[in-house]
RNA sequence: GCCGAUGUAGCUCAGUUGGCCAGAGCAGCUGAUUUGUAAUCAGCUGGUCGGGGGUUCGAAUCCCUCCAUCGGCUCCA
């Protein structure tokens, strides 16, 4: 007999070699049609691998991430029994359970696989899930695994293989399909009911662009149509607040192709929404003690030869441009902390001095690959919300912990309360992609670590995600479909210090080096607004957004009126506009809703004679009648109310 | 840059066995109407069918090429 641990604490005794899906039927009939995977002593494995030892056990279902994981895993293998059934021949790369959904990499061979074809590997993959073919764990040696790829002529796994140690390689198999897999999976197929494959793409064979490019297929697949159903319609209204959309009918940027792909272009709404946050952040940086600075928009190749950047980036950055007479190469800048550099150096620094904060929303220029341009969230011509701490080293991880500040400062004043702070490292296996020696890597490393723990930060750690000058700490928000995009930075520097030979007098009359930090909390100025707009759908706080009010006249009978209250309210410095359009006052309303202006007046007879307004919430309806001096102290409160709180 | 897809009016989209002057709704303009809480009616304007080549008696439609956009990959100082 074996004791099971039960995640409520309690223990029970099983014979020897119980599986946890043995374990789940002797609970009830529900939860073994619902349980996918099994944890036993923090491992996730198969619900039918034999326990053979005390154990603590979790079973995990649908709304467990394990659960999906394992759920998906399995649809991946299922895919690849469909694909390899329809396509005989398939070499297989890797195909995991991923975030929403699964993907495998094949290769086809000449064959190209299009979208028409999904439709058809769907229907495979449900006509065999209805066989319920069960998934079946084999061990093997490593010979034996690399004897059947090679029978089966399938390089990539063969490849895989080779990195694996003997004795720790399984094959899972379905139906007539096997594969190299860790696992887990489900016990057999029945449970996969509803699937949709959703994309096809490109995909570098282990993500090296150096070599071939499989096809990969995306697909989610669900135990019930019902939550497939829903998981598409989630997509589409997704679409709906997708910032580039939003961002056209909300008129606050645009692209022209004549100009250039990835360089947007702020449209007056959007230059005035851009700029009352730039003041938001300003009038917190002047309370952490920042100064504004300005710096031209390039700068000499010297300078980023000196700071490292241009034998980092100059093969693939815009090129220099060239003075006519003398031949000068001047760079656009792709960042500004050369410039700041520059600065420090002004004039000789004291210790007194430090520490020296330097902002400046400073507009950068990167040749980023067209393929990877996205919206205003990837671009190639963008403004940082930068500035640059020079610091003594005995003052880094309090100036560290005061921008965690701002940006948590910021990212609650727009609430964002769903972000993932991530702690980049550098990949200590390759160290030659970064400068800088060790010491100085260690201490920047720990400074950061210690400092996210002191704000009681939850971290994730990436090794080898670092800049190549320092590790940072990045605050990441999810846009409207779940992708991950970076927002606030800080980086630690100890290198460009001494590159640009930086140094203060300490209080021994000594030259010391100073530290860097580099920061950004919104990132850049492009990107917050994209992901702003997609968190609010763009349905901006009223201090924020582009225009309040609007004033809506029952007819023209009543415009000379909606004139004098528009007049009465900008004077009080409340954005408002005037809907003076020969339409019914439902139209207005319509249409105005679905500007997402916050407030729309209506007036007409009525509230002539009473000099009053009718006012409507957007999205909340009539909000009854007020005299307009009474609504004007209205907005200016709440306004009020919510700048005060920034 | 790579893989796949898409590109018709300002916006959303019809229009493929290649065949009269390329269509609709919304937006815009003009007029009628003078409106009370999510679309009043009528008329009109607006298109090098992404650009350039080619095939054909004839191309939005077929082929080539370039560009842009979308979904990924790689990359992201």
């Amino acid at each position: 007999m074996i004791k099971i641990t039960f995640p409520d604490g309690n223990v029970k005794e099983y014979n020897k070699g119980i599986t946890a899906l043995e374990i789940a039927q002797g609970i009830s009939r529900r939860l073994a049609e619902e349980v996918l995977a099994a944890g036993v002593n923090g491992e996730t494995v198969d619900l039918t691998r034999p326990i053979s030892e005390d154990a603590s056990i979790k079973l995990y279902k649908w709304d467990d991430a394990e659960g999906r994981h394992a759920f998906w895993h399995s649809s991946s293998h299922l895919m690849a029994e469909a694909i390899e059934t329809l396509y005989p021949g398939t070499r297989f790369g890797i195909g995991p359970a991923i975030e929403n959904g699964f993907y495998y990499d094949v290769d086809l061979g000449d064959r190209r696989l299009t979208d028409a074809d999904l439709p058809g590997i769907e229907q495979k993959m449900l006509e065999l899930a209805r066989g319920k073919e069960i998934y079946k764990r084999r061990e093997v040696s490593k010979t034996e695994a690399l004897d059947f790829f090679t029978r089966k002529g399938d390089e990539y796994k063969i490849e895989l293989i080779g990195d694996l140690a003997d004795g720790t390689i399984s094959f899972y198999s379905q139906g007539e399909f096997t594969d190299l897999c860790r696992g887990p999976h489900l016990p057999d197929t029945s449970q996969i009911k509803a699937i949709k494959l959703l994309s096809i793409a490109g995909a570098y064979w282990r993500g090296d662009e150096h070599r071939g490019q499989l096809t990969r297929v995306y697909g989610i697949a669900f135990p019930k149509q019902k939550l497939l159903d829903d998981y598409l319609k989630m997509l589409e209204e997704a679409k709906l607040r997708d910032h580039r959309k939003l961002g056209r009918e909300l008129e606050l940027f645009m692209f022209s192709q004549n100009v250039g792909p990835g360089l947007p272009m702020w449209l007056p709404k959007g230059a005035k929404l851009r700029e009352r946050l730039e003041n938001f952040l300003k009038k917190v940086q002047k309370e952490y003690g920042y100064e504004q600075v300005l710096t031209p928009h390039i700068g000499q190749k010297e300078l980023y030869v000196t700071s490292g950047h241009y034998e980092k980036y100059g093969k693939d950055s815009f090129r220099p441009i060239k003075t006519p007479q003398e031949g000068e190469e001047f760079m656009l800048k792709p960042m500004n902390c050369p410039h700041h550099c520059e600065m420090y150096k002004f004039k000789p620094r004291s210790y007194k001095d430090l520490p020296l904060r330097y902002a400046e929303f400073g507009t950068v220029y990167r040749y980023e690959q067209s393929g990877e341009l996205h919206g205003l969230t990837r671009v190639r011509g963008f403004t940082q919300d930068d500035a640059h701490i020079f610091c003594r080293p005995d003052q880094l991880k309090e100036e560290f912990i005061k921008v965690i500040e701002i940006i948590f400062r910021i990212f609650k004043a727009l609430d964002f309360r769903d972000f993932i702070a991530q702690v980049s490292l550098r990949d200590p296996s390759n160290k030659g992609k970064y400068i800088g020696s060790d010491d100085n890597w260690e201490k920047a490393e720990a400074a950061i670590i210690e400092a996210a723990a002191e704000k009681g930060l939850h971290t994730v750690v990436e090794l080898g995600e670092a800049a190549f000058y320092g590790p940072k700490l990045d605050f990441m928000v999810r846009d409207a479909i779940g992708r991950k995009w970076q927002l606030g930075t800080i980086q630690v520097d100890y290198n460009l210090p001494e590159r640009f030979e930086l140094d203060y007098a300490g209080a021994d009359n000594q030259k010391h080096r100073p530290v860097m930090i580099h920061r950004a909390p919104f990132g850049s100025m492009e990107r917050f607004v994209a992901v702003l707009l997609e968190h609010t759908a763009g349905k901006f706080p009223l201090w924020l957004t582009p225009d309040q009010v609007v004033v809506m006249p029952i007819s023209e009978k009543f415009n000379d009126y909606a004139k004098k209250v528009v007049d009465y309210l900008n004077n009080c410095d409340i954005r408002t506009l005037i809907d003076d359009r020969n339409e019914k006052i439902g139209k207005k309303i319509r249409d105005n809703e679905l500007k997402r202006i916050p407030y729309l007046l209506i007036v007409g007879e009525k509230e002539e004679e009473a000099r009053g307004v009718s006012v409507r919430q957007q999205g909340e309806g009539d909000k009854g009648a007020m005299p307009m001096t009474e609504f004007a102290g209205l907005i200016q409160n709440e306004m009020n109310r919510q700048m005060n709180s920034l």
